[in-house]
DNA sequence: TTGTACGCGTTATCAT
DNA sequence: ATGATAACGCGTACAA
């Protein structure tokens, strides 16, 4: 007598409904479809049949005879930083107007776990999309036979197909912005999980181009969170108090360290200045705004649509990298 | 080297690679699942096979065989709005959990999109969670016959299965709380699509019961944006110069209402006072941080999933209430 | 207007 | 170890 509490309820077929109505499959099929051939009467007593079983068409079998549903697995590094929902956005609506299914997986920034969402992805969806940790992972993706466009590759993606952004392009511009303003003592939030992160590599060529007082100690990681910036912050001009500026991995880093900054009592930007990475909308109500160094971020998930698309249809989409750009506000 | 044709456009079957690899289909399901009962050296031979047509298992074909892929579709308002990226958070996690798959559908509020929404959720899914703006698009849902766990019936969801938000409770905290600091002129801004709103209701009720000096006319509608909420605080204090406190629908109204009275030079919580409603992290970073009712968005994603569950194994899920509490934080 | 028969791609069962 | 055959639930020529 015992049932499984995950036990679930067997679903009625077509079959089911047809022998309730009285008629046969084809018959039913044609009423829950639409279709033009079909009296009346019968169809209202097939749909009331239906309606008292509960009937649901099978997607399964349903997909197995038309083609034409498409679904994309989205993987993302965490839902909770505002960077992804807004990536989410971009892809959400590219995905609408294709008329494709988009299914979710937060991986955490989890290697394992970004590993384990390619596998369901591969099982589950036709096409995927998103960020990975590392060309391992990629690798993986590869081995499963998904195809699969990688979104902003820290690492260097190499020929794999996706979307990528002008990462040292924006380095750069935060880095002249602050070295302009007179800064020569600059400090890194870094958020990466590797140490061979882009921003990162960036940030140390651009300073030495830029004969900068900047070595490898001012580079600080930190999980990246608000409360991971403002510990950073705080550790970085414990090591070296004559830093005056800090480039932040991303806005979420940066709003962190004005947050310690403004609990050690010093001021942003008079006293020391800050510029973040991505440009989020949420760098613009804190206070000081966060001088960021802008992505196109929507913009970048709809790309990823479009070059998801190109693989599917058994091409090589065109490489593309979407441009940075600085927005001056008030923290830097 | 290794070419594929692309003139192919449809994939390569099991079919295909047996014929390949000259062994039977059964023979091919056995290596690609890692069956036992196969000689290592077949297994080679096929799985390079697969490898070589880029093969990949149909997961309608699979899905029909083994019943044991579930679908939650979530249908949520716009990802733009924290508030969603934290209750999919929750969804996420618990869907994890029980390894299902989670497809996502943004409806930016529109009804009509939500009905649409429900539609493809219907034919694509097992199962559904969301918010839905009215008990007429909830009603579509029961038509379609997908088990829907409806969420934060901001309308009276009755009977309907999901998970509810003790709003009354919550607006009486933020109204009581104010009216305690000696605010007797209270306004509200309200987000809500329709008027029958049950933060909008309960603020007037609880107004009254406190013999405050509110009336309909306190209520300002305002779309769900910073900039929104901004708007609606100057249109109230215009229309009101007497009010000392406002009621905002959720946060980010909250934190627009904030940016509006500093831009004009209020000070906050000084000459007038804020709170919002949901509690989210965001109301944390800006200056003063946001006073507001705090809902546990996560659990609410979680026990969406749980109730969804219930529906799935045909049972009727235990009606769940969420119990806000206050935040007192700096701006009221 | 309605029913029959077959195919979609996969896995399970049973036989070899 | 491998293969033949039968499901899974649905749509659709084709026949009635």
């Amino acid at each position: 007598m015992n049932v499984t509490p995950e036990s679930r309820v067997k679903r009625a077929t077509i079959e089911d409904v047809a022998k309730l109505a009285g008629v046969s499959r084809q018959t039913v099929s044609r009423a829950v479809n639409d279709k033009a051939e079909i009296d009346a009467e019968t169809k209202r007593r097939v749909l009331d049949a239906a309606r008292s079983l509960n009937y649901r068409p099978s997607r399964f079998a349903r997909g197995l005879i038309r083609q034409d549903t498409t679904t994309l697995g989205l993987i993302i590094s965490d839902i909770g930083n505002p960077f992804f929902p807004e990536l989410a956005s971009g892809v959400l609506r590219a995905a609408q107007a294709r008329d494709w299914q988009v299914v979710l997986y937060d991986t955490g920034e989890d290697p394992e776990r970004e590993v384990l969402a390619l596998s369901t992805l591969a099982a589950q969806a036709d096409v995927g999309a998103g960020f990975l940790t590392s060309p391992e992972v990629f690798a993986h993706a590869e081995r499963l036979g998904v195809p699969f466009a990688v979104l902003d590759p820290g690492w260097d993606a190499g020929a794999a197909p996706g979307v990528g952004i002008d990462i040292a392009g924006g380095v750069r511009l935060a880095v002249r912005h602050l070295a302009a303003a007179g800064h020569r003592r600059i400090g890194m939030i870094d958020g990466a999980a590797g140490p061979h992160d882009k921003r990162r590599t960036s940030f140390l060529a651009v300073a030495e181009e830029l004969r900068l007082d900047v070595g490898e100690d001012d580079v600080q990681s930190a999980p990246r969170s608000v409360e991971g910036g403002a510990e950073a912050i705080g550790v970085l001009r414990a090591r070296k108090p004559e830093i005056t500026a800090v480039f932040a991995y991303n806005d979420i880093l940066a709003v962190g360290a004005v947050r310690g900054l403004k609990a050690a009592g010093v001021r942003v930007p008079e006293d020391f200045a800050v510029v973040g990475f991505d440009g989020l909308p949420l760098g613009e109500l804190v206070e000081p705004p966060i001088t960021s160094v802008y992505v196109d971020i929507r913009r970048m998930g709809e790309l990823a649509v479009a070059a998801a698309a190109e693989l599917l249809a058994g091409r090589t989409p065109e490489p593309v990298v979407v441009s940075p750009e600085l927005r001056v506000r008030g923290s830097a």
